[in-house]
DNA sequence: CATGAATGAGGTTTCATTCAT
DNA sequence: TATGAATGAAACCTCATTCAT
């Protein structure tokens, strides 16, 4: 038996890292973070609470993870950097794809509004988070500016707002939430 | 220097529990219910950790108190009760008192926000909250269905919503979050 | 039952933190900081973990602690304040002080010396040793220079490892070491 | 290209077990033997975890290879089987030696010390340090009763525990600490 | 009614050691 | 020979709750 390679560990090191993550996020979600013990993480997990430092230094480490995970993969799958003409269209596309998100990443969601109000999640992604709402709200408030509108910015934060709204109340009620519905008056609106 | 009456202890006792529900509402809200102790409570208080049994039977029925108060109070605030004739005064005051709550109450919002996303929470409180939110969610139907509105159900839903998204952006950020602007923008579309 | 005052409260406190500082300092002694777990303490002060860490707010502060205490003992009962005029006396009733100090508290200086080395220690106490030993020492150096002697700054530093080696090796072998003995040449050496 | 013969592999062994005794011995002296995780050594040594135990059964086992070694060290660097004769020339020469090794081996020493007051240390090494320390100390002897001392005995533990003394406080403080006047001293006083 | 000492279950974390590759 | 993933025991510490006073 030869030894592994490199690549294999770090084959390892990712596959395990992810499923840890996923794991977590789905029993953070269903159950808060300060409420799920790592000891429950590594049993759903299959390993051992040991391994879970291995890749995280704390729990607080693995929850950082999961939430810039969820942030990065919210600005690649919305293509924040790329929508900078501020039309219409996308807008729209948008609005479509962060409601299309709330559906497939709902755990998510669900980790995510339940910690937004502590401070010590804020502290945690201080800068990531500006540096996301901060560029999605630019854009809202240009798009605003380009429609004539009189308040961009209050429009914008309105905006904003009634997105975590749709998000928060879809995510409590996800079977009943007409969120199609919903989603079609929204861009009716816009 | 008469022994005090029963009335006395019972204001005495009532004066006490509401202190209580406020210190630990304010702690709650600020840190979160689960990494806010006990003893943190009674210290803030200023009274021993052991007083706090006296009033309530466990940490999970503070909560509960609080967060039932909180539904009280909204309730009463709201006049939810006496809204039968759903005339558009009514549901406009209704979306004042409304923000206005949230701005008085945002302690109570930041912590209701936090938990209601939690399994716990929504057991704890099935029962009021289905009861609070069941009559305003009609009402807020009837008002459609009254309007014309081709889709009732699914606008009252998006009402709710939208309350909620702009809640908790206020909640998060209070010195910049528009309100009073949005609130105008809000009775406009109703 | 009246609850009890906080004379006594205070009395209870004391009592345990004396008992608690005992018997961690005995394991310590006997079996090192490190390999002395917080649960062992507990069970030879017959007491339960946590109550442990109502007193002492860290392992580390407990050991802290213990050696801070030690080393007031050390001031007090050397009377280090009021040797100011340092005559031959004076310093001979130190050198007996010490070394009877070393027969009554052979634990505390097991502990103190096989902590010594460690940096950690050394930072938790810095300013208390500086201030002790930095006065021990000038008080050597102004008797040795009052004597005559050429190097009173080396003597002085000579004559405290003298005292230390001659603690340790009364610690490892306290049976047969012959420490009454010794204790008179070094007396006659001054 | 020839494959490496039986004495090459030999070499490379042996070098690779003082390589990792020695990052240990640095790391066992700076942070203590128990507060030093396996994990570091192998970091510092370059090498992983796993190999540390194809050279060494377990952590004790490095400790007590590295102890035993240093105590060969000190044997054979002091010539201690060869002095028979003790005359004052020799324990002059082993004074300087003994003073000479401390500034070298500082790391062993500060080892030495920081362990040598716990039972497990005095356990794993007993019958090595019981070998040394007995020869030497009857040399001690030997030499003070040949100098018509009347307490050879007293002598000899007095000596050895100036030694010990001298080396503790050149450890803790090897800047300011005055070794070569008090070793002139000390043979002045031989 | 009021106190805080006391408990004990359970949480997070560390790390010596093993083992598949 | 060499790797580091993996384990599990055991460490430190927290805190809701109880209870003697």
């Amino acid at each position: 038996m030869s030894p592994r390679t490199e690549q294999q560990f770090e084959d390892i090191r990712r596959e395990k890292v992810e499923h840890i993550k996923l794991c977590a996020l789905q029993l953070f979600a269903e159950n808060g973070y300060d409420t799920t013990p790592i000891s429950k993480i590594a049993k759903v997990a299959g390993i051992s609470k040991g391994l879970i430092y291995n890749y995280f230094s704390s729990k607080e480490e693995l929850l950082k993870e999961i939430l810039i995970s969820g942030l990065k993969n919210f600005i690649s799958f919305l293509k924040i950097e790329e929508i900078d003409r501020i039309k219409r269209e996308e807008i729209i596309a948008f609005v479509d794809g962060n409601l299309n998100l709330l559906k497939q990443n709902t755990d998510y969601y669900k980790l995510y509004f339940s910690l937004v109000m502590q401070p010590k999640t804020v502290q945690l992604l201080e800068n990531e988070m500006r540096d996301v709402f901060g560029q999605i709200f630019e854009k809202f408030i240009h798009y605003f500016e380009q429609q004539g509108e009189d308040q961009p910015y209050v429009k914008a934060r309105y905006l904003l707002a009634i997105f975590d709204g749709i998000g928060i109340h879809y995510i409590i009620d996800p079977e009943r939430f007409p969120l199609d519905e919903i989603q079609e008056i929204l861009i009716t609106k816009i």
